[in-house]
DNA sequence: TATGACTGCCC
DNA sequence: ATTCTGC
DNA sequence: GCAGAATGGGCAGTCATA
């Protein structure tokens, strides 16, 4: 059969053919003139209106091959026919006759008759690629002229009421349409400039449009506007008071339209074929197969499988599962159709609930849950390689990721932006349950997966999933614009998913399995499952930062092919804390006093540096292009523009890995302003122009891993540290300064004179170490000491969650207002308590509580903390004004009562210390 | 238009 | 970030 | 000693809504 890609457009690869690429290409056919169908290509195939479109929107020199409708042509040995699409003026499919198969492109395209779009013709085709935009069952488009009536009424009661009507659609097509619809009912458009232009092209090339007049500020009154959508809010609009503003879009049908688009109304009139018509249209195609495209591909793919017809949805992730099953001519195994074919064939209902071994997505969970059973490490191990070699070369990286805890891999940029709140609404939305219901279960549990799992069970009518549905899922919440479409996607599916198959969705979607196995873990199954050494997969997990690839490399023996090269970011390594310099200078006197002789005498020195509060940043620099990679591996290349300049100035290409940090000569910076730079858009250079010159930076380098070609990390810190004080540096960097030392006394003093250049603390690094990405290992090790303590009193207890979830273990304390005598609340903390300790302040609160609201209570201020910080600062997110940074419980100090904690007022004198410190002079870096 | 809730990502 | 815990 | 789990503050961006 015809070889059928996706790679950011169609391709047919026997063909060499580009159907509607994003990207510039030797050879495509554009099937309409809409702005992301058009890029450079050297040669194309289009209709010839298209043509005419296009020559406005991208002018400049190609080859045109322009077609006339409904002929048969030859173009380089390819016999092929233009027909009409109905999508728009000019719009076209593209009808390929390849040997004895045939093949339809529709591009997008609608059924129901335009006014400035010719209609639709079609051909039966043995294959079939269709958009399928609105490829879900909720998107039926009313009848058009019952639309058109109401946008009529919308335009007349607005003029009636004195105020302007405001039609947003496209400039191209569908503000057209609009101005048809608009045809002798008495009401004058005003064309906004672009709807202007491109309507004047259309009137070029034979289309008559009622009478119309041009977008003038001063004359808007009693007309109606036709703006395209990227007007709403614009300069322009706003200059008219009094306006109604109705967006014109299939995505009218959605019942919160019109505050997603910010307007008065939305009226469902749309290009795109409307679910039903997608149906229509592949029976009236009769094709062998179909791919689907744009919007819902993967739902209406199923759809369309439970129908009986074969197909899948196209995608960049779905190359590997079409080429297979081009090659072997088979259907690969998909329990959806199976099942939807078996309930066609006995006249069932679709819904109708199947045994749910079928389900793909069960099989994983019911794995987690036997993880999360045992607590012994082998035996989780066990478990979980145990499944994965039943897997697909498909489903593994896919599965393998999910054991992580991710929907996407770590150096995947992909987020979902899906959280506790969009989670909590779906479950309501998608199980009905009354919110009483809900929250006693929500509030017996304090783990959102465990709450998913109750709330689902028994309320939802369950059907097979795919763990290739799953990945779509996931890619469609990512997909997907706004909380209220996300929330839609979700609900749609845990309405059809078991209550354990929900459970496992939150767990993802939380980025916490809580079932005691992480990336660790899943690394040893790996080996475990594939027969490869445990090293090797370690080595290429942190190389790639893709658990997914890992375990295919290692499927296929290939994990050794992993190699350390630029622009693929790896984990950092990390350094162990430790409270003392004494207690640091032990660990290596320890590691080298083997013979028992004198540790001092022999004991080499050990590297320290400064350690500095900003960023960890690893740099990639070739000759012609710079990246910046955060720990977790994002690129943050885009938040530092001036020191991507800067790095072309290097003479190398280089790995380094140092610190990015708010810097200026004379200028105290510290971390907080550093971060107003961090999650910026990295799109508009006069924002970065202004960042750049409230916060400046510097790059502060402290190794080297990679140069020009040769990978470090197998080399010692002392080889590498050597290496990078060559380098030459460009403005804006700077090296770390490294100092010996040869005993705990000169650790503490290094350790006091870092603090006294205003850094955070020490590393003390051992000179012959290798670079261990992403561990914590007994290599580097931090010295950092608290700025002070307060002692404060407890008012409010929390349960915890997961295994804390029937413990009081997160505790609001506050100081006292000596002026009022009243207690403020300064910060929260956990960490610091034992078990036993958190087991006794929970009985404690439980028989002191003032005010219970259920998970959270007000309790006597009796118990007084000892709490640690490393900064005090101004803030509003507590009653005192203050908040701590970094708190951490010390001690609970039972020798204290209330009336002995510290007071607001020596808090404050705290905050005035920290930032006088920090004002009164220049860190010293290198 | 202004604000707060939510999310993700830095420490 | 910090800290504790079970293997 | 390691890996996992449960927890802190603050910022920018987006979206929903007053």
């Amino acid at each position: 059969m015809i070889e059928v890609r996706y790679e950011r457009g169609v391709y047919l690869p026997q063909q060499n053919l580009w159907l509607d690429p994003w990207d510039a290409k030797p050879f495509a056919f554009i099937s309409h003139a809409h702005n992301d169908h058009v890029a450079p290509h050297e040669e194309i195939i289009v209709s010839q209106r298209t043509a005419r479109l296009l020559k406005s929107r991208l002018p400049g020199r190609r080859i045109e091959h322009i077609l006339p409708f409904g002929e048969k042509r030859r173009v380089h040995g390819l016999d092929l026919m233009l027909l009409p699409a109905g999508h728009i003026f000019g719009s076209a499919q593209c009808f390929l006759f390849l040997g004895n198969e045939t093949l339809l492109y529709t591009g997008d395209f609608k059924l129901r008759p335009g006014k400035s779009a010719e209609q639709v013709q079609w051909r039966e085709a043995d294959t079939l690629i269709m958009e399928t935009t609105f490829g879900l069952s909720r998107y039926r488009f009313p009848p058009t002229q019952q639309v058109v009536d109401q946008i009529v009424s919308f335009c007349r009661e607005t003029i009636e009421a004195g105020e302007v009507p405001v039609l947003l659609g496209y400039s191209l097509g569908k503000a057209q349409e609009i101005l048809c619809s608009l045809d002798g009912v008495g009401l004058t458009p005003m064309l906004h400039g672009s709807v202007y232009q491109m309507t004047r092209i259309y009137e070029q090339l034979g289309q008559s449009f009622c009478k119309y007049v041009r977008y003038r500020a001063n004359d808007v009154a009693g007309k109606v506007l036709i703006c395209p959508p990227s007007a709403n809010r614009s300069h322009m609009l706003e200059r008219i008071p009094r306006k109604r503003v109705a967006m014109i879009s299939g995505w009218a049908v959605d019942p919160n339209a019109v505050y997603r688009y910010q307007v008065d109304a939305a009226f469902p009139l749309s290009d795109h074929a409307d679910y039903d018509d997608l149906i229509r249209y592949v029976d009236f195609v009769r094709p062998r197969r179909v791919f689907t495209l744009h919007g819902f591909a993967a739902a209406f793919a199923c759809d369309l499988r439970a129908r009986g017809v074969e197909a899948w949805a196209l995608t960049e992730q779905n190359q590997m599962e079409l080429h297979l099953s081009a090659a072997d001519n088979a259907l690969p195994v998909d329990p959806c159709a199976e099942v939807s074919r078996t309930a066609e064939s006995t006249q069932g209902s679709f819904h109708k609930q199947v045994s749910d071994t079928r389900s793909e997505f069960l099989a994983f969970a019911k794995v987690g849950e036997a993880i999360a059973a045992t607590p012994a490490k082998l035996e989780k191990i066990r478990l979980l390689s145990d499944y994965l070699r039943e897997l697909t070369s498909e489903q593994l990286p896919v599965i393998t990721t999910y054991f992580t805890g991710r929907a996407f891999a770590q150096s995947d940029p992909r987020t979902l932006q899906v959280g506790w709140s969009v989670i909590v609404r779906t479950l309501q939305g998608a199980t009905k349950i009354d919110d009483a219901a809900f929250h006693s279960i929500a509030a017996r549990h304090g783990d959102t997966g465990k709450t998913a799992f109750e709330v689902l069970d028994a309320r939802t009518t369950p059907r097979p999933f795919t763990i290739v549905e799953s990945r779509e899922l996931f890619e469609s919440l990512h997909r997907a614009r706004g909380p209220l479409a996300k929330a839609q996607l979700l609900q749609d599916r845990f309405s059809i998913s078991s209550a354990r198959e929900g459970q496992y969705i939150v767990k993802i979607l939380t980025g916490d399995l809580r079932i005691g196995l992480r990336e660790g873990l899943v690394e040893e199954a790996i080996a475990k499952a594939f027969d490869v050494p445990l090293d090797q997969v370690k080595q290429a997990n942190m190389l790639l930062g893709d658990i997914g690839e890992t375990a295919a490399l290692a499927l296929r023996n290939e994990v050794h092919q992993a190699q350390l090269s630029l622009f693929r970011p790896i984990k950092c390594m990390l350094a162990t804390p430790l409270p003392s310099a004494e207690s640091v200078w032990q660990r290596f006197v320890d590691v080298g006093d083997v013979d028992g002789g004198s540790a001092l005498a022999t004991q080499p020195a050990i590297f320290l540096e400064d350690k500095f509060d900003g960023i960890r940043a690893q740099l990639h620099r070739s000759a012609d292009r710079v990246e910046i990679y955060s720990r977790d591996l994002r690129r943050i290349t885009g938040q530092f523009p001036e020191l991507v300049d800067q790095a072309t100035n290097f003479q190398e290409k280089l790995i380094v890995d140092g610190e990015i940090i708010a810097f200026e000569e004379g200028r105290r910076l510290t971390f907080f302003d550093l971060q107003k730079r961090l999650g910026r858009k990295s799109d508009g250079e006069d924002l970065f122009a202004r960042a750049a010159a409230d916060v400046p930076v510097a790059f502060v380098a402290f190794d080297l891993l990679w140069l020009n070609g040769e990978s470090l990390l197998r080399t010692s810190l002392r080889e590498r540290r050597a290496r990078l004080s060559e380098v030459r540096l460009p403005p804006q960097f700077q090296i770390a300064k490294v100092v010996s030392a040869r005993s705990a006394a000169e650790i503490e003093q290094a350790f006091r004179q870092a603090r006294r250049h205003l850094n955070e603390g020490l590393m003390i690094k051992d000179p012959e170490s290798l670079y261990l990405p992403g561990t914590r290992g007994m290599f580097w090790f931090k010295l950092k000491k608290e700025l002070a303590t307060l002692d404060v009193v407890v008012v409010a207890a929390e349960l915890g969650h997961g295994k804390r979830n029937n413990v009081l273990s997160d505790y609001t304390f506050a100081v006292r207002d000596e002026t009022t005598g009243g207690l403020l609340r300064i910060g929260k903390a956990y960490s610091g308590l034992t078990d036993a300790e958190i087991a006794e302040l929970t009985e404690h609160f439980k028989q002191n509580t003032l005010a219970d609201h259920g998970r959270y209570r007000e309790v006597k201020p009796d118990i007084v903390l000892e709490v640690a910080f490393n900064s005090i600062q101004p803030s509003a997110r507590h009653a005192s004004g203050l908040a701590l940074r970094f708190p951490r419980i010390k001690a609970i100090r039972r020798d204290k009562n209330v009336d002995s904690i510290d007071t607001l007022q020596y808090a404050h004198e705290l905050a005035a210390r920290d930032a006088q410190i920090q004002q009164s002079v220049s860190p010293e870096v290198a």
